[in-house]
RNA sequence: GGAGAGGUGGCUGAGUGGCCGAAAGCGGCGGUCUUGAAAACCGUUGAGGGUUUAUCCCCUCCCAGGGUUCGAAUCCCUGCCUCUCCGCCA
């Protein structure tokens, strides 16, 4: 959610921001609202302040034993003109709230001018992506070449777009997993956090899947209206939600890994092959809490967790700083890091490192006390992953392939996978 | 799942339908005292919003949502949550 008093004092600006993400703002029809808003809340006020005024009055009148019945006769009709006045206030206010709450984010003036993934911009590569003298298989070959990864079983235990995993292959997805929690809590600072996989409306609403994107989740109970989380962003953030954090616990580092559930109703027919998009995934997140002027570094630090990850792993990537057009809903700056995927020949997504300012915070009503002013400031939240555990555990598979379809396990992970150092076929 | 009790400010905890946005205590902040600190004493201390250049003023909020009433923290419904006992259970 924007800030209101931007539309109120710099609505043209506010235009102008918003133009970047080719949405077109009606500023007329706004202004419209806005000053019905207004006229409305003074007459409503008015009319409250009628009648506190003379129910305290009456309340004396009768304490000193007088004759309440003339002021009685007085405030007849008031109620209902007041409750007509609370259902009009109560209507625009809930327009103009449906009106804000679908818009996105301002963009950081950093963020690059486009409309797709072919406008974003890379800031770096790192690694060299490795060269084969044999035919590259993809992680789909080299999984069922170990009879390690199994779509089929999956799809008939559930449906498209799940996996089984089964031995070395398993175990080295939760080898990743384990090494990414370990090194973001012991030397990126975070606080390991262990959260609910399903969640309410309220908190959905709070991160800004709510009520814009209710196709990309599994719904699982109605009354209470509950779903599967689509990232562990939302479980994690919402721990602030109409909270004022004390200035002591500031910056907030929290590092949690969960499955993911998306339903991706939009991406039929995209990624259909593989491990890549599935409709449920394991994640490692980062999520940051922090004071506005921290947000900016916050972010860097926050990314650059992510890479030193791809790093320790030997994972040739790129960072890749996103246009207007390709960053998220309730993001104001977002880096991919992309990983090299040799079966694919190209660089895919792994990682998606966001600001999102005060957007969140407004919705969350997440605020900490700054002990200058004494008063509550809204925080800024920020996430990225670090990383996605399933495409992560492809790009393992397919960048440390052997000729004969082995797979040679990156030093880091070596511990965690009870010492070996290759994962060979029919073991 | 069954039976009972309860949700009030940062915390503890009062609150006969009418100066209650809320006593008191603790905590926090400021001050007096002190060489300094502690203690003691005095003062101050919730959030959101409207109007305004600003002060003032006004409105809303006592778990949430409805209702009764001139007037609700207080009465009535519904939901959620917490605690105690019993049952079941990884």
């Amino acid at each position: 959610m924007l800030d209101p008093q931007l539309f109120r004092s710099e609505l043209e600006s506010v235009q102008v921001q918003l133009k970047r993400r080719a949405v077109d703002f009606n500023a007329d029809f706004y202004t419209d609202l806005e000053n019905k808003r207004k006229a409305i809340q003074v007459k409503t006020q008015k009319l409250q302040n009628e009648r506190n005024s003379r129910s305290k009055a009456i309340g004396q009148a009768k304490a000193k034993g007088e004759d309440v019945q003339p002021l009685l006769d007085q405030v007849q009709g008031l109620g209902e003109q007041l409750k007509q006045a609370e259902i009009e206030l109560a209507d625009v206010q809930l327009q103009i709230q449906g009106m804000m709450e679908g818009l996105p984010n301002i963009l950081d003036a950093s963020v690059p001018a486009g409309k797709s993934e072919e406008d974003n911009i890379e800031i770096s590569r790192w690694g060299e992506p490795p060269k084969f003298d044999f035919a590259v298989r993809d992680h789909v070959d080299l999984g069922a070449l170990h009879k390690g990864m199994d779509f089929e079983v999956a799809a008939k235990i559930t449906s498209a777009r799940f996996v089984a995993l089964k031995g070395n292959i398993a175990r080295l997805q939760r080898a990743l997993v384990q090494f990414m929690l370990d090194t973001h809590s012991t030397e990126h600072g975070y606080e390991e956090t262990y959260v609910p996989y399903i969640v309410n409306a309220d908190s959905l609403y709070g991160t800004g899947q709510l009520p814009k994107f209710a196709d990309d989740l599994f719904k699982v109970s109605s009354n209470p209206d509950l779903y599967l989380i689509p990232t562990a962003e939302v479980p994690v953030t919402n721990i602030v939600r109409n909270e004022i954090v004390d200035n002591a616990d500031m910056p907030m580092r929290m590092v949690a890994h969960t499955p993911c559930f998306r339903s991706e109703a939009g991406a039929y027919g995209r990624d259909v092959r593989g491990l890549i998009r599935q409709h449920q995934f394991e994640k490692v997140e980062l999520v940051q809490v922090v004071r506005a002027s921290e947000s900016e570094q916050a972010h860097e630090d926050l990314t650059a967790h992510a890479e030193t990850i791809l790093q320790k792993l030997n994972l040739p990537y790129r960072k890749v700083l996103l246009c207007a057009g390709d960053t998220g809903f309730s993001s104001a700056k977002t880096y991919d890091l992309e990983v090299w995927l040799p079966g694919q020949d190209t660089f895919r997504e792994i990682s998606s490192c966001s600001n999102f300012k005060d957007f969140q915070a407004r919705r969350l009503k997440a605020r900490w006390r700054n002990p200058e002013t004494g008063k509550p400031e809204l925080v800024h939240t920020l996430n990225g992953s670090g990383l996605a555990a399933g495409r992560t555990l492809v790009a393992v598979m397919e960048n440390n392939q052997t000729a004969e379809g082995n797979i040679n396990i990156p030093e880091v992970l070596q511990s965690y996978m009870g010492g070996i150092t290759v994962i060979n076929i029919g073991k």
